[in-house]
DNA sequence: ACGAGCGCCTGTCGGC
DNA sequence: TGCCGACAGGCGCTCG
């Protein structure tokens, strides 16, 4: 389900609280019940339980879709997939449907990891890294700069939109930020990366910018059922927007396949020149 | 290097 | 109404 900006949302939440749930900083883990045993990737079952009592939540990361929560002695790594959500409410609540892991602190209240198709994994690591190291730059990490990206486009012989969407080429962008980046770039997802010149690549990474930035600030995009909250979709220029009419050019929104995936371009404004 | 296909899962929606 | 396929914000794998 979420990308960068959703998952920036939780941990803002997490971290900061919200008038109906505390902070989570500063809390102890009494006990981790994993509900789901396919939704621990790592490590085996058996120790995870008992390792995670008695830690205490020092911070909260983000990396890529990743987010990162920090104790004393290991960071558990929680990524949601498609379907996963986030509840913070007092261990006295009854379980939902799909809840597959439930962090209780010694105050009484919890953290609910719930997860309709399952696709969610979490993992309890001493040393992140070995599993965050194959991603690629932060988007809105200052230090990837327009050239950089420009060198980075142009060595790849790729269909822009799967690229993008590689988190080993760059990280957190998703099929809602990747198509609203691409159509105010007036780029085709099946343009190649290496047909790009300096200004269109700076153009890029600049919207790529702006769309997580928007989303970050409007708390994520909800839609359907999967996420509570956002306000982003509201600002959708392409996704989720078939048939309606372009902001810029009234021509009709099309949703074609690209890299399997479903894809919304206004075929006026966003030419195929490979 | 790159793209296609598929598996992993459950739920919703539209068409017949 | 019931059934059936398409589709869903992700990612890892295999195979050409």
């Amino acid at each position: 389900m979420p990308e960068l900006p959703e998952i920036e949302t939780f941990r803002r939440i997490l971290r900061e609280g919200t008038p109906e749930n505390p902070s989570l900083l500063g809390k102890r883990v009494q006990e981790a019940r994993l509900l789901w045993e396919r939704t621990l990737a790592e490590p085996d079952p058996d120790g995870f339980q008992t390792r995670l009592v008695g830690q205490t939540i020092r911070s909260f990361g983000r990396r890529a879709k990743y987010l990162l929560i920090e104790l004393d002695d290991d960071t558990l790594i929680l990524h949601l997939r498609m379907s996963g959500d986030l509840r913070v409410e007092r261990d006295s609540a009854p379980i939902a449907p799909h809840d597959r892991f439930l962090l209780v602190f010694e105050d009484g209240f919890r953290l609910a990891f719930n997860d309709t198709r399952k696709f969610g994994r979490i993992w309890l690591l001493s040393e992140p890294s070995t599993l965050l190291r194959k991603l690629g730059p932060e988007p809105l990490d200052e230090s990837l700069t327009p050239e950089t990206f420009y060198a980075m486009l142009s060595s790849r012989q790729r269909q822009l939109k799967p690229l993008l969407m590689d988190q080993g080429f760059i990280a957190g962008l998703g099929n809602i930020y990747t198509d609203e980046a691409l159509y105010r770039s007036h780029l085709h997802p099946q343009s190649l990366a290496c047909a790009l010149d300096l200004a269109q690549s700076k153009a890029l990474l600049e919207n790529i910018r702006a769309v997580l930035e928007a989303g970050i600030a409007a708390n994520g995009a909800s839609i359907d059922w999967v996420y509570r909250g956002g306000g982003f979709q509201n600002e959708f220029q392409v996704y989720h927007r078939k048939g309606e009419p372009c902001y810029q050019c009234g021509t009709p929104i099309e949703r074609i396949v690209v890299g399997q995936r479903g894809t919304h371009i206004c075929p006026s404004c966003q030419k195929l020149n490979t």
